[in-house]
DNA sequence: ATCAGTATTTGATTATTGTCAAAAGCATTC
DNA sequence: GAATGCTTTTGACAATAATCAAATACTGAT
């Protein structure tokens, strides 16, 4: 059974290596607080209103997070393969979620319990370094993005996009992709005629 | 001069209680390693180009990160009294700096430099653990800077920066305030005008 | 108080993007 | 393969913000 969730999570534990490598220990008391879970297309992995207990990370599929303004749904981020993912506001302070997070593929995700994680930093120093080094990772992720959004046209934040995530196109409808960039559809849709 | 240490580093502790206490040898080693700095107004703390190797907590003052685009400066930041400041990504990645660091006043800063916050985190899990925290705090903070930079508009913001930072127009130029909020400083300048 | 330099506001015009509405394209099901 | 529902494109127009230029207000030093 340990071989089984192993082999399972072997692509989760092959991607954390690249940010921080755990001891044998720590990998195994990971694996058992992890839960594997499948979805499919549409699935609600969080409504708005609730409270986000976990953290996931994402085997397989994609997911998109979204909140309403006036009755439109607004994407705002997306997650693939190896990204974790979280209604990250709610997770952190327990308060209700703003958004919602939908599956847009047949997807696996592996769920981690946010009392088990507190658990693991406490037994084992280095899973804490993992995820603080995990989250300078993100923080740059973010302010790009954030730079992009405020100083950079819609022409240029949609290049950007092609070149970084250019399979998001083929996975992601196009009025996804255009709140994600901050324009609307007919925007993208006449910045991407003009090509 | 521990005593004399310690009542300077008093507003520091102060702010770091209310993310993580530390114990009483954690506070001392970090004492040990900070550096009390003096700046005064328009100096500059990094220039693009240069490595960023400080983490620095501001005791008091006030200060901007900016960028140079099409030869204009483009502020993205401020750090006013116990924020902590550093350009993030070149500190974390070691790769040199994208942007300049200026004062905007007489400030006293506290640095701490990379190496030695590496050896902090060895020696105790907890300020790790500090960092970790203070992390998600930030982290938060950009996610809803980057939602208001995407979706709202630019009066919007406005607005909120009025609530949440009233000080900021007295203590910084309108131009910085406008490429804060990413708008001309012309358009900033119609929607006080209107309100 | 005056001057020089800087910061802010105002005006006219242009560029970009949003909104509302309709048409065209695609995919799925019966 | 026709019909249905959903996605994407196109069109006309309005709103928002940028740009360029000039005027006004403010600040600090003499």
């Amino acid at each position: 059974m340990l071989a089984y969730l192993h082999s399972a999570m072997q692509s989760f534990f092959n991607h954390i290596n690249n940010y921080y490598p755990l001891s044998p220990a720590a990998q195994e008391a990971l694996e058992e607080n992890f839960v594997q879970m499948e979805f499919y297309k549409n699935d609600m992995l969080l409504t708005e209103g609730k409270i986000c207990r976990y953290l996931y990370f994402v085997e397989k599929g994609a997911l998109r997070g979204f909140y309403t303004l006036d009755g439109k749904e607004i994407t705002h981020w997306f997650g693939f393969e190896n990204d974790f993912v979280t209604s990250f506001h709610s997770f952190i302070t327990g308060e209700a979620a703003v958004e919602n997070i939908q599956f847009l593929e047949h997807s696996i995700v592996w769920a981690l319990p946010k009392e088990k994680i507190q658990g693991l930093f406490d037994r084992f120093h280095e899973t804490e370094r993992l995820v603080r080094i995990v989250y300078e990772k993100y923080y740059i992720r973010l302010e790009e993005r954030f730079v992009n959004a405020q100083f950079k046209t819609a022409a240029e934040r949609y290049e950007n996009l092609l070149q970084q995530a250019p399979y998001i196109l083929t996975r992601v409808p196009l009025g996804y992709i255009a709140a994600y960039l901050g324009i609307t559809q007919e925007t993208l849709s006449r910045i991407r005629s003009r090509v």
